[in-house]
DNA sequence: CTGAAAGCGCTTACAG
DNA sequence: CTGAAAGCGCTTACAG
């Protein structure tokens, strides 16, 4: 039988209610009584019922969270964030993955429906922003990680795509290159739009304006990266720098222009994006542009914990910067490797660079 | 305000009894009026309060999970195995990272004891393994996913590390090498010596013993398998092929072979374990061995949630097959290329081979 | 086949 | 400073 607040009281001579105040640190109770009442808790071991205080206090202490698949490696870094920051405030975090497709979306409906959790986290929920949108309007608290650019009517957060793709242009133009060969991602999603043209922008200011022949649309896709590559060699249209919109992808095409003879960044300098885990193990190591994905998470929760607090959710998407990381495809191997791998240290975290592009009070 | 089983039983002119029976599908209800409560919930769009319910029922139809770090893909990859297999049979997921140490472990005992979980389902939790010990004892169901050989008391899910180092053995022999280095994972770990045994065994039995001198001991990052290579090539020990204990580690080996103006596999094969997403970025892609942690994760949660029909946990370890990847880095690049990098799939499953070691009625 | 009532373990006015 | 009582939204014997 487990021990409840009735045993508490029971024990130390007084009501349920002197207890309850007690364990929640209500001003007015006698000093004796309350460290009378704090041994007995520890002598029992006493812990209140989660669910017990949720149905009394209308809340559950809980924050929901629907990401696609796990195996996602930047989702997961997600998660991590938001696990970081729920347990700092301590919360707990109710995951639902839709890697099932709508099946998994209907128990996540009825859950949520539930009254399970008082907030929501989203990553990218493709299938489910009518569903989540609606949720919202009824009073749910919403927050989206939106790497997308789905630019949905939702509190979002996101990274500064377009600040990135300037950034990889103006690391290759420093680096003399003039002639990249562009590989999107899919251009349905605002990102690759946002990348492509702040891309674009560097370095026809820097009178290089990138002729349509040197952009292919993606998939994300590692396979992707060889075949892009292999047709453009064959076209014979000439470059000397590739940028690829996901780090898959830029693995893709190093290991093609090896196939070809042609040695990275000698001949060709390569720029992914992401900095996933994937651009320490590319020979040579891959030169990308960093996303914060777990500071996404950390920021989209103090967000949906504010809201709790009454601080309304903003109206416009909370912006973070993304950061170039320079390795050996665009530097050489004289580069100098960098301490470790980071996915396998056990906290991962930049230096950052600049602040939020939106302020907001979190 | 939200409408609640009440406002139901109003509606259909019945008793929160009655519109009870009906939701959880009682027998003995009359059709007539069964379809007459079941349209007013319909109608009003009324979900039962998961925590009222949990309270009355004294289950709360979540599942704890405890995990390291959600930045290591497998990780991840046990925690989507689980996720899927809880959402089939209509559970929730309580995660838990332990990523920020003893302050994790803090927040985590916490909710334990506040009974916001039916059972657990733990990732080698190695600073916690007392403490679930101790929670288990107490009558907690608690599965673990032992990726580490850490062979504790508890109901353990794990894979057949041995048999895995043999394969790999094999395979090499099979491919003419009779003088592999070995750069295992920490031996503190089990998997490390069992790995390494089976490796030994078979290479020893086809009458190629395996000198000291060739096994060294890593720690499963990347940076190792540079320095070992990089060492070992000093010592002008002579080796015709590599197997690490770890992808990762096996990307650092490749890359410093390279870096050597050596040939993989045409100078030295190399075969790595886990086949994890770096597996597919490695130039040449890596052969290595699968570990099924997706399985893993399903099978850890169905051994538990049969636990809670009444089956009782498992008392010995219950084994799922590894099974070699044949890839470039031993077959040559002559090798086919397969279909597509496993993360960005949608479902992501392999055929499984033998059957588990252990039978178990799940 | 159906309902009134007690109970799950807390919190929160209300009264003293 | 403290307690009795009602209530959160369900389920489950018990009785009919």
């Amino acid at each position: 039988m487990r021990t409840t607040i009735a045993d508490v009281a029971a024990a130390a001579g007084v009501s349920k209610t002197t207890v309850s105040r007690v364990i929640n640190a209500k001003s007015d109770v006698d000093a004796a009584t309350a460290s009378r009442v704090n041994q007995v808790i520890d002598q029992l071991g006493y812990v209140p019922s989660t669910r017990a205080v949720g149905l009394a206090r209308g809340r559950t202490g809980a924050v929901g969270m629907l990401v696609p698949s796990l195996s996602w490696p930047w989702v997961a870094e997600v998660v991590q964030g938001v696990s970081d920051a729920l347990e700092e405030a301590g919360h707990g975090m109710l995951l639902y993955t839709g890697d099932r497709g709508q099946e998994s979306l209907n128990r996540f409906a009825t859950s949520s429906n539930g009254q399970s959790y008082d907030g929501l986290i989203l990553v990218t929920p493709e299938h489910a922003l009518t569903y989540v949108t609606e949720l919202h309007r009824q009073g749910m608290p919403v927050v989206m990680v939106d790497d997308r650019g789905l630019g949905p009517d939702l509190p979002t957060v996101a990274t500064t795509n377009r600040q990135g793709g300037a950034d990889a242009a103006s690391h290759l133009l420093e680096h003399g290159r003039t002639r990249p060969f562009v590989i999107t991602g899919p251009m349905v999603y605002g990102y690759s739009r946002e990348r492509l043209h702040g891309f674009q922008e560097v370095f026809a200011e820097a009178g290089y304006p990138i002729a349509s022949d040197r952009i292919v649309e993606g998939d994300l896709h590692h396979r992707r990266g060889r075949s892009a590559i292999a047709a453009q060699l064959h076209a014979g249209v000439p470059f000397d720098a590739v940028f690829a919109h996901t780090d898959l992808t830029a693995a893709g095409a190093i290991a093609e222009l090896h196939r070809h003879g042609l040695v990275v960044p000698d001949d060709v300098a390569v720029v992914g994006f992401d900095d996933s885990e994937v651009s320490w193990h590319t020979d040579p190591t891959l030169t990308t542009v960093h996303q914060p994905m777990r500071e996404m998470g950390r920021t989209a929760t103090r967000i949906l914990l504010a809201s709790f607090g009454g601080t309304p959710l903003p109206t416009a998407p909370v912006l973070l910067p993304t950061t170039l990381i320079a390795r050996e495809s665009t530097l050489g191997l004289s580069a100098p490797l960098p301490p470790e791998p980071p996915s396998v240290l056990a906290v991962r975290r930049r230096p950052g660079g600049r602040a939020a592009m939106d302020e907001v009070e979190v």
